[in-house]
DNA sequence: CATTAAAAAATTTGATCATATTCTGATGGA
DNA sequence: TCCATCAGAATATGATCAAATTTTTTAATG
């Protein structure tokens, strides 16, 4: 049994940080707010492969203990998404050609069974929010703005994955974007949104005709194609 | 595990517990080696599913500070080994059948690539090592020691992702090991060796041959198999 | 008067921070 | 070129505070 408490504590900075820098409702701990931030700015850019990250740098941009983002680093290293660099340093991975091969496989098998599972129990609502983001995605490409439209395209990733209801794969799934998406930015950032194509309408027709395997055909597809688009561009770049 | 109780001490005790309990070369950071611990214990069941995790229990056990063994948390608990229970307390997860499913598709998923990769590029000096391993496995489930039997197992997968040369694909398919291990303890524990069967000599033989794709799908049997027995000792228990 | 439920204290545990220590890489002199 | 020294960054600890659980106390009801 337990009782509300009293009023917050004033002299911390983390609220200030909580409140100002990424509006997520204060109450979380300090080290997950850090975790949601570095997060956000791996997956859309902000921090690009090769850059390194330092704990006090961390503590300087963002106003926290050193505890917190310790804790948010860790974690980060354990899924992927930075690298111990040598010694006691850590950095955002730079993809090599056979890393990409092995991304390109995982996201494939994976995010075709969560489409596999997702197309048996979507709701027509679920399909009408599909709709709304995949418009977004397109506008967001028309008008060439890369950060909408990657932010677009993991929203639409995430919302099948949820639809999903499968935890453990959604987390895996999660897991290899952190790995794949500052490449992804990167490729953007210096191609623009114009030669970007996907298979999100076949994927939603599929779901709409109550066809889950074409529906994973196309997502694999999907993810295979982007996969193969920035394995060209970041291999054309190196010359 | 005997760990002295008494923390009387003025300097640290990490540089003695690093060393004597955990042979692990001293010189790695302390979070470094509780994480290796607390692995461990997760790998061959001294944590069984739904069993709390305590920082104090921890610092306590392992003579360890409060920030390195809350590092190791976090780390494991990204890699799904262990989850937050409701407020701030983290527990080894108890998996259900749906999350077994999950894992299985995954894990055949996986592996089954790794195992191909492997199979092209294994040395004789390789096979002979894993026989090694599989006889060490078979003579452990002869004389019934669950310990020996599942470390010799573990030690078989890893030595075929190793030899698969694809670390993103070896750190799924360990991640998803993390979190599959305590639920096989826990069966082994209680039906004994006597049932385990595995495709380990399938998969060696169509290795030999330099058939990639019987290794394949050996390695995906072996580890369906296993999924499935868990999965059915796990539900007999419930009755 | 006993039983039970709510309230309050006490204890345990988690979160954060400040600080001391150790390590790495760089700089500069021999 | 090599070695010593030094600044800065990472690691690790213990203290402190907050939150949640457990235990004890209190009060109400039959």
């Amino acid at each position: 049994m337990y009782f509300p408490k009293k009023s917050y504590n004033v002299m911390t900075l983390n609220e200030d940080f909580a409140v100002k820098e990424n509006n997520v409702s204060a109450g979380l701990p300090a080290h997950e707010t850090v975790y949601r931030t570095l997060r956000e700015r791996i997956l859309f850019g902000e921090l690009t492969p090769g850059q390194a990250v330092t704990i006090q740098g961390l503590i300087d941009q963002l106003g926290a203990g050193m505890t917190p983002v310790r804790e948010a680093i860790r974690r980060l290293t354990a899924e992927g998404a930075l690298v111990f660099q040598g010694n006691r340093r850590v950095c955002v991975p730079i993809l090599s050609q056979a890393n990409l091969d092995e991304l390109a496989f995982a996201r494939s098998a994976i995010e075709k069974q969560l489409v596999f599972l997702a197309a048996q129990r979507v709701t027509p609502t679920e399909i009408a929010a599909l709709r709304e983001i995949d418009a977004a995605l397109d506008s967001a490409i028309a008008k060439g703005d890369v950060g909408t439209y990657l932010r677009c395209n993991y929203e639409f990733h995430k919302a099948l994955y949820h639809m999903a209801n499968a935890p453990i794969l959604t987390h895996l799934a999660d897991g290899l974007w952190l790995r794949y998406g500052p490449s992804l930015r990167v490729v953007c950032g210096r191609l623009g949104t114009q030669n970007l194509v996907d298979q999100h309408k076949q994927a939603i027709a599929a779901m709409v005709n109550k066809d889950p395997h074409s529906a994973a055909e196309a997502m694999s597809a999907d993810v295979t194609q982007g996969m193969d688009q920035v394995a060209l561009a970041l291999h054309l770049q190196e010359r």
